[in-house]
DNA sequence: ACCTGAACACCGTTCAAGT
DNA sequence: ACCTGAACACCGTTCAAGT
């Protein structure tokens, strides 16, 4: 038999509640959706979530958590294995930046709404720095390398995430266009560029 | 004989509307006022602000307007008259953009949070031109000077507008210090000089 | 013309109660 | 342990009505 009549959500209904509003974020547009819809769409009742969330800043900071580990990905995922300069390494994971942000706009811009407080919560925070961390791994070993000008790795690291940072959300709000950024994009390399 | 006695807001609530929500704006935290809460402040019912904006958003609307013009005055203030070379100008002028963001965070995230559209509201979008038209002069008038490298200006001004955009969002959300926020200024200054 | 009050369809959150 | 239903204090928006 099948098991249409639903019996307490396999006892994961966190997941569940996390994984409708990732969907929502996807689908829809917006990233202010309600706890009351999320629920709804889970096939649960609303209060329900309060036993897994204390609030909807909590629901929010998780989906941020979520948001970050993603980005990490997304960054080591386009890194080369074996860059044979700079000029290839950055632009693949600049690129990777730049598309994760705009082919998830909403997910992007909750994990940067602070609605979650970001640097108030320690977790979000180390999460953000392990995203960062790739830029700054980059930097290091290109000055290694002897691809880059000799500054602060973190500094240059910082640099360019503002810049994707601002990137992202430029494009996201129709204010850039892609030539454009990847314009922009180029110069800050040959900025960087030894 | 003084007024207490409100007499139908001297025919101007629309102003004494936005003058309310920049208040707010500029004193509490956070920019999701409610529409209800600045009709109280002002004094008046919460529906008479129907007829003088169309909905929320055409309120927002209006006051990322605000926003724009600030920023782009704040630019123009810290435009050196003479500058004797592109790095006092570029970091007087970008100074005064991350002390403007810094300085009016709910402004600022307001401004550019979309909930007014930007890109949709042609107002708003010529607005956003205009600030970054003073960036695109500097840009110009360094390239003139001898003091950039000769490519496009306008992909140098986005390129430099975006990082100061993902800086002063980073500072605002407690994810970058000043110290480091500075050094990333620098940091792009040196890769944009001649 | 400009503003009010009541009303509608929502929210987030709490809490006693059910299984 | 996990979920529900009713309730509270809010929203944004509409609309008939007042001056």
């Amino acid at each position: 038999m099948n098991d249409e009549p639903k019996r307490y959500h396999h006892g994961d209904l966190r997941r569940a509640l996390l994984d409708t509003a990732l969907e929502m974020l996807s689908r829809d547009d917006g990233w202010q959706f309600t706890l009351r819809e999320v629920a709804r769409r889970a096939g649960v009742s609303h209060t329900a979530a309060y036993k897994h969330f204390s609030d909807k800043a909590d629901l929010l900071a998780e989906l941020a958590l979520v948001g970050f580990e993603r980005l990490r990905e997304a960054l080591i995922a386009a890194r080369p294995a074996e860059p044979e300069s700079l000029r290839v390494a950055y632009l693949e994971m600049s690129a990777a930046y730049v598309q994760f942000g705009t082919a998830n706009p909403n997910l992007y811009r909750l994990t940067f709404s602070n609605e979650a407080r970001i640097s108030a919560n320690p977790r979000l925070k180390q999460r953000a720095d392990a995203a960062l961390q790739v830029l700054i791994d980059l930097f290091v070993g290109g000055q290694r390398a002897g691809w880059l000008r000799e500054r602060d790795a973190r500094a240059q690291a910082n640099a360019a995430w503002a810049q994707l940072h601002g990137l992202v959300l430029l494009m996201i709000d129709g204010l850039l266009d892609e030539p454009i950024a990847a314009a922009s994009l180029a110069i800050m390399l040959e900025g960087l560029e030894a």
